[in-house]
DNA sequence: AAATTATTTTTACGCGCGATAAGTTTTGAT
DNA sequence: ATCAAAACTTATCGCGCGTAAAAATAATTT
């Protein structure tokens, strides 16, 4: 395979028996080249394996190929998941994504972004803690550098927004507890970290008036990112203190909710649709979890699929636009309801 | 603040009345300048933000402070944790720890790894994707790269292996569940893609012969890495032609039992160690959600937090020895039984 | 105060590639 | 065959910093 060891582009052109500009246009961009130097320099990379330096090809270049994908909480698989759907299409797009999580942290974000902003990117895809968010740190570094924001939308921040429409998620899930059965109370935490979780609540008030019910919020105590636990600890109070007020649960997110039926199943009440069951209880976002709960959720699910590609492609205009937007479009993806046997 | 932008190191160090190369010295080791000196630098720091351009640090250095961590499929809560938790104490340590995710394919791993190659990277944490890995490739890999297993050992392959003892895992389950109740069956894949579990079947073999039982694995069917629906579908498949031969089950690990516990739900079939339960259920991880499955599940712990340290500590020695150790040492920490309501 | 040692400055080079300009060859259409 | 456009070569500069050696300065010891 490889006889000599190539050190660099000028050697790997040599062998290719090219120039080095010619080489390194073809590392820009394959197809900028004639088809016959192509075959030339595909062929020597059969036989050596020759990579150009990293470092050296981003140190003098005005935009690199890197992005980042910032989501707030990457141990949990709700955003694994849509950041790996998002690094999947960059990478197929030619670029190199690198992902971050500041787990929650305000301070680690800042951070992120510091260090991001000396990787040059030429682009970035961020979804940020939301109301812990240090703003100002957001908007400087949203000057220095292209950035969509996704799945939270932080109202002037970054150059566009794509997500899921709150509102769709909670009318869907309302009518549909109403239409089937009784009209749901709303379950979440006390001070929600994400901003859709107060658009859901407004969501469902607004829902629940339309259709002619009273509206009823249960506030359950918690800090942090501990979701499943603090549904859990919320869920056990209420049932230890003559349970839930109505019969019929819709809750904030899939992950409060796996805390609750987790209490539910502790305490002997049986959740779900058919008889003998006590409580229904539906949610939303469509968790990769929620399809194994017991019973198994009924929710609103993301357009996982829908929105990744929607936010790179988004980027990607956002970046052939040289960074700047004439005005901050704002992209709403409806949520689709699935039916399972929890409500 | 910022009245001048500062460009590179010269202007830098020209603004903390310094030259260039003690400047240089600071940012690569603080501690290398005299106190008067540091304090000159970190007080020019607070009035200019400036830091050095990442590309031009890594392009001279012999030693990068980059770090890569590499999980097989980062979507999994238990890949996520541990990757997290790694990552945490590089950072602390001063590296620049970056994740990486095959999401299980054979030859996005490689390419990983050619990428992570051209990064330079002082060392790399890598835990393979067992089976499938193409150990060619990983070989060649670790050759240039000084590189530790963690999670998955593949024998012969990176300077040392920092892991769980499956042993202990199983030996524990099986003792337990053997004295509190029914010798065991073991609900495993086919085909694992990952050699904990053939260790796991194997001690499983072994620990129920030492218990004067007879062993008996249940093998279902299901290829790739959505082991919570392998398990539910392969529970199905079982519970609708006979139900399980034996009413005591331990899975290979917990991704599998989240599986069967939905099935079991989903059938009406009471898993627990009480009166009325006609299954008891164990399992090995500690998986992030075990707390919450419905019954919540009895399972053997990784110590996460022992084989992040362990792992990164070890990672440290190789970089400080020069990239290879005289033997190839493999570290196993023992599993921490988790009593629940499953078993 | 002189001698020794530890730091810092000066000077200089190199890393590997991007970018550009001016010249040369190839291509493909007339 | 002619010619312009396209593609390639040659040559050269610069990016921002690491690194090394020698000279100058500061801190510590005797």
């Amino acid at each position: 395979m490889a006889q000599t060891k190539i050190r660099n582009m000028e050697e790997f052109a040599s062998v290719s028996g090219l120039s080095r500009p010619t080489v390194s246009k073809y590392f820009n961009d394959p197809e900028s080249v004639r088809a016959s130097t192509r075959a030339k320099i595909e062929a020597a990379l059969t036989r050596y394996d020759y990579r150009p330096n990293i470092f050296a090809i981003n140190q003098n270049r005005r935009l690199t190929k890197n992005v980042g994908i910032v989501v707030p909480y990457l141990t949990d698989p709700f955003f694994a998941e849509i950041a790996r759907k998002i690094e999947e299409r960059f990478s197929e797009a030619g670029f190199r994504p690198t992902m971050y999580s500041p787990y929650g942290q305000p301070d680690a974000e800042s951070e992120i972004l510091d260090s991001l902003r000396s990787l040059k990117p030429a682009g970035v895809l961020f979804a940020p803690l939301g109301r812990a968010s240090d703003r100002g740190a957001l908007e400087k570094f949203c000057a220095d550098v292209p950035t969509v924001l996704f799945d939270s939308n932080l109202e002037g921040i970054g150059e566009a927004f794509v997500g899921s429409d709150n509102f769709s998620f909670v009318s869907q899930t309302v009518e549909y507890l109403v239409r089937t059965g009784a009209p749901p109370c709303f379950f979440e935490m006390r001070t929600p970290a994400n901003p859709n979780a107060n658009k859901r609540r407004a969501a469902y008030v607004q829902a629940m008036q339309e259709f002619g019910h009273e509206p009823l919020v249960l506030k359950i105590d918690g800090e942090g990112w501990a979701f499943e636990e603090i549904g859990r600890e919320g869920a056990r109070r209420i049932l230890e203190s003559g349970g839930f007020p109505r019969d019929t649960v819709l809750c904030s997110n899939d992950r409060l909710a796996i805390g609750l039926l987790s209490a539910c199943y502790e305490k002997g009440l049986r959740v779900g649709r058919g008889e003998g069951c006590a409580l229904r209880v539906a949610s939303h976002d469509d968790h990769p979890f929620a399809k194994f709960t017991c019973p198994s959720l009924t929710t609103a699910a993301h357009d996982y699929d829908a929105v990744a590609i929607r936010a790179v492609s988004t980027l990607h205009e956002l970046i052939e636009a040289g960074g700047s937007f004439g005005r901050r479009d704002e992209t709403l993806f409806p949520a689709k309801l699935i039916l399972r046997s929890s409500a």
